[in-house]
DNA sequence: TCGAATGGATAGTAGTGCTATCTGCTATCG
DNA sequence: CGATAGCAGATAGCACTACTATCCATTCGA
């Protein structure tokens, strides 16, 4: 197909197309002639997926050029490609340091080590758990470092239906697009169902008016 | 004090803190003569508070004003304040139509009967969680609406830890802050400790070489 | 064959989040 | 009292992001 019909089918403007095959995030189609290109399902699929990226999980074009080039990359190892596609989707931690850092990062691991988690130090998640506490303890909410410890305590459930997810996935690159669907959906349909527990337990704690057992 | 110690106690530059004052964001400091004005530890604090939602929640600007003018609020019932202050830390999901939007709405609807959430039907999130399950379908995830049954199954341990923790405030200012701080603060602290369970899940599963019982 | 569409290049635009400059005033120190 | 520094408020400018519009030579399809 050309590139009106792959506008069509994907629902993406034609100088937007353009402007994403520019930027790397499309690949070119197959040239048909010097100045002529063929477009496939493949492309339709790809612009959907950059598209929910986008729009749901809240990506920036340029993250989203990272991560499809690391899911596009031909290392071989897979370990490795899972990894580097992970890394992608965390904000960069670059500039976070003083002692007050080093100390929360501390904390977070002696929380990990409390929990079981199997981790490695300098992932990036730890240096941005520790960047909330330390913004959080500039609030005076002291509390909230026990109620990380909470998150912390529950969050292994998360872990084992994330990984489930993945796991099921039947090609490699299925596997890869489900780590990313997984995490951006993921993070987007977590925090709209924690609203919603929240709004729950909130009622019931507090029921409203009307719904408590009638009196006499 | 004045604007230069303000900026120096808070970390933010002075043309900023102008653009604050501008936008809303930062309530005018008390007038001494028609053109000075003096600053106290509240400006201090509701800057510090500013940066937080910006840099480690990820707010923008006009979410930031929508918040704070709903914590500044007058109005006098408590339980309206708190959820119209819940309500501007979800993403708009005005324009969210069409056939497939209202089915996966009404899933999400069973999936909360299915586990005992109480909920009202116009929740904002009901649209967004909705709004996943539509994007996902249409990059061919037909397992996702499962693994979202998953996550709706242990969030109210979620709920519960997060309505603890408003519930500690002391006071009802304290309250309204905690309830942003815990929500904003709180999806971030989510993100990074799920990324650590993924990670922790998938050493276990898969232990990399050289962690497994030594063989013979 | 000839008009519409295409690919590719270049330039322009709207919105966001600051940052810089200017003006007239005020505080303060010697 | 006067010099000087700082202040508040207004206006303009800037860098970046994510598109969008225009142009042109080429090519497809009727």
């Amino acid at each position: 197909m050309r590139i009106s019909e792959l506008s069509r089918r994907s629902g993406v403007a034609v100088p937007t197309i353009k402007y994403y095959l520019r930027e790397g995030i499309l690949p070119p189609g197959e040239r048909t002639s010097p100045n002529q290109a063929r477009y496939d399902d493949g492309h339709v699929h790809r612009l959907r997926f950059v598209r929910a990226l986008i729009e749901v999980g809240g990506l920036s074009v340029a993250t989203v050029r990272e991560v499809l080039a690391r899911i596009d990359s031909d290392e071989a190892n897979l370990d490795l490609r899972l990894g580097t596609v992970q890394k992608a989707l965390l904000p960069s931690t670059d500039g976070l340091s003083g002692p007050a850092q080093e100390a929360a990062e501390q904390e977070v691991v002696n929380l990990l080590e409390e929990y079981g988690y199997r981790y490695f130090r300098d992932h990036p998640a730890i240096a941005s758990l520790a960047n909330v506490m330390v913004a959080a303890q500039a609030l005076g909410h002291n509390r909230f470092a026990e109620h990380l410890r909470r998150y912390v305590a529950v969050m292994p459930q998360v872990g084992v239906i994330d990984i489930d997810y993945i796991e099921q996935a039947r090609t490699i690159d299925h596997m890869l697009e489900s780590v990313v669907v997984g995490t951006v959906l993921g993070d987007t349909a977590i925090a709209a169902v924690r609203r919603l527990a929240q709004t729950s337990e909130s009622a019931k704690r507090f029921p409203p008016r009307g719904s408590e057992t009638p009196g006499p």
